[in-house]
DNA sequence: ACTATATACTTTGTAATACTATGTATTTTG
DNA sequence: CAAAATACATAGTATTACAAAGTATATAGT
């Protein structure tokens, strides 16, 4: 039923609401590495993060310094890249809460 | 206070959101037609969106047949395109209404 | 009369971002 | 020993918001 439609949809959507989800997830104080993180979302929200997608994004967020970023050796395996949220992050996840709230209020109202 | 970060964020959160808000608002079967959707979303959401940003729009939901559109001649002044949602726009928003409730829950939730 | 503003729609070029596909490398499982 | 899972990276494509400019009509201000 006009899947293509809405399947473009959520595709768009996506687009301002991973980096929000992201900074969302760890804004706790929690430390996630990539990988991980596509696994953290997948099981909590059902949205699947493609790869591709994930590691710049990832990227961006530590160009804007919303996050920072560590490597981690593993004793056996791959070394893994852990994600930390920064003060300007929390902030800045703040404000997109802020707004999100008064948007989907807006939505709803209409 | 990364003002820049936010307002790029919000231009982004649009690619998902301004569809599902036009749609909307002609959920109800009420006509519009472009520049008036352009201000009665800035007098509703405060949200402002570019003519070169919404023209294109509506002509892609034409395109998907979410929407019809007919021509009506001013008595005075230029002609309007009016706008009505279709069966398949009220199936395709409702989808959407859905998937953002869902969504909007999982982001509160986290 | 002239100018600016408002109305109403269109088009062109740019930037941002999700996605597919591919690649590298290690470890675990069948 | 092959396949799958783990872990990260990059190149190319499609979509879409936006700024800017254009066309055309009507109105308000000076």
């Amino acid at each position: 039923m006009n899947e293509d439609f809405t399947t473009k949809w959520i595709s768009q959507l996506k687009k301002g609401t991973l980096s929000f989800l992201v900074l969302s997830i760890l804004k706790d104080g929690k430390e996630y590495y990539g990988y991980d993180l596509i696994n953290e979302i997948k099981k909590r929200t059902q949205i699947d993060i493609a790869e591709g997608t994930l590691y710049p994004l990832m990227n961006r967020l530590k160009k804007e310094e919303l996050v920072a970023s560590k490597w981690v050796e593993q004793e056996s395996g791959i070394p893994r890249k852990y994600y930390t949220i920064s003060t300007l992050g929390l902030h800045t996840v703040n404000e997109m809460k802020t707004y999100w709230d008064s948007l989907n209020t807006t939505i709803n109202a209409i």
